[in-house]
DNA sequence: ATGTTATTGTTATTTATTTATCAATTGTCA
DNA sequence: TGACAATTGATAAATAAATAACAATAACAT
């Protein structure tokens, strides 16, 4: 009982507002490594990052004791704890539905290596794409999904396709084992089965909040 | 002062947790109305979007009071009534700056004019692209943005360009009379001009949480 | 007409999130 | 080596957001 308490990652059960916040810092503190920064404290940090320093010190405490005092943090070794805690150092399979516009788009400028993941397919339902390689992959056609996700088990799936089909084409995927969607189709996807992520990014909503403050902006 | 009061559209200072869910509302409202959904309630509309009622009529009742107790909300104008709150009865002219995959999907894939929106130029820094038809507006050079500005003044520029390059043009388009910024470079734009309205938009923080809570599920 | 049921709009309560405070600790400099 | 300045980690306070509760009201059935 008089023993000294390890102060463990205390990773229990982290709020989503922590969570969303954790991308940015990692993006924040990758920059500043880029640029040679060796320390920083939460006071500067939350001037360029425009937070009060009092939210970051508790944020980063969420997860454990990774600053000094009277020193700030660690850059480097920051960065790589909040990396740690998000997952890029490990590596989840990831495959594409949906080869158009949005689809490959998103194959090219995602830089899925750096974010825990590896792209292993792409796969589309009009024929004339198939062969077609984006990146360093060559789109398949769907009939081949079942195939692939036996032989290859990849976990999340970005759904780049009409918002009619996505609903089956999910459930689908949760049968071929996909355990997480990345869903930009126009649709709310929700898997009732349990231990199923869903990730709908509605890049319309986006813009619609954008259109909101832009009107406010000049009618008050 | 015994006179009636008004119940005026109180838009004073709505918390932003409440306008991040409208374009939700609006989107649920209108998939209702096209199938030929007449009323709901609030009850049956948070099971539909998996919300709480009270919320939903908390929100909407920031706005004004447009139930009716013992009916529910009028599906067509509950749906008008947000929509115009959002201003998508106006028109805000909208440019991209930077036509790769990105920028094509965009264009591609955002029904602008259902936002309030209308796009009316796409440019690119690479010759090559300039004269290719994206929807229907052909691409121009970069070299001709403040002409194009000055000729039609744009209110809203979308940002689909590297990060080295974001500080700098978006400063140059404040110049040219561009208001809001609808960012998709990996960089946090902020404008110190106010009355400038930034949305930066982070794909890759959006994958950075589904890799994270994809892990969690496992671990735990 | 009238009672009953459903459902809103609003206020109260609870919960979550953010910010402020400050003792404890560490680096730095004389 | 020791005092001082800086800065964290943790706790307390304040603020914001979400939920619950309920009186007021309108539709509907009888």
């Amino acid at each position: 009982m008089s023993e000294a308490v390890y102060k463990m990652g205390k990773n229990g059960n982290i709020s989503s507002s922590v969570i969303k916040r954790l991308p940015r810092y990692y993006r924040f503190l990758g920059e500043l490594q880029n640029r040679g920064v060796e320390r920083i404290s939460s006071r500067e940090l939350s001037e360029r990052m425009k937070l009060t320093a009092s939210q970051i010190r508790q944020d980063i405490n969420c997860f454990g004791g990774f600053g000094q005092q009277g020193y700030g943090y660690h850059v480097e070794s920051l960065h790589e704890e909040i990396g740690k805690i998000l997952g890029v150092d490990r590596c989840l399979d990831t495959i594409i539905i949906g080869a158009g516009n949005l689809g490959k788009a998103i194959a090219m400028h995602i830089n899925f290596e750096t974010r825990g993941c590896r792209l292993t397919g792409i796969f589309d339902s009009n024929p004339r794409l198939t062969g077609e390689v984006v990146g360093d992959i060559a789109i398949r056609h769907t009939d081949e999904i079942e195939e692939f996700c036996n032989a290859n088990h990849p976990v999340i799936a970005v759904l780049c396709i009409p918002k009619t089909s996505t609903q089956e084409i999910a459930d689908k995927l949760v049968q071929l084992g996909i355990r997480s969607f990345w869903n930009y189709s126009h649709y709310d996807l929700s898997i009732d089965h349990k231990g199923i992520v869903v990730e709908n990014v509605h890049l319309g909503d986006s813009l619609l909040t954008l259109t909101y403050r832009t009107h406010k902006l000049s009618d008050n």
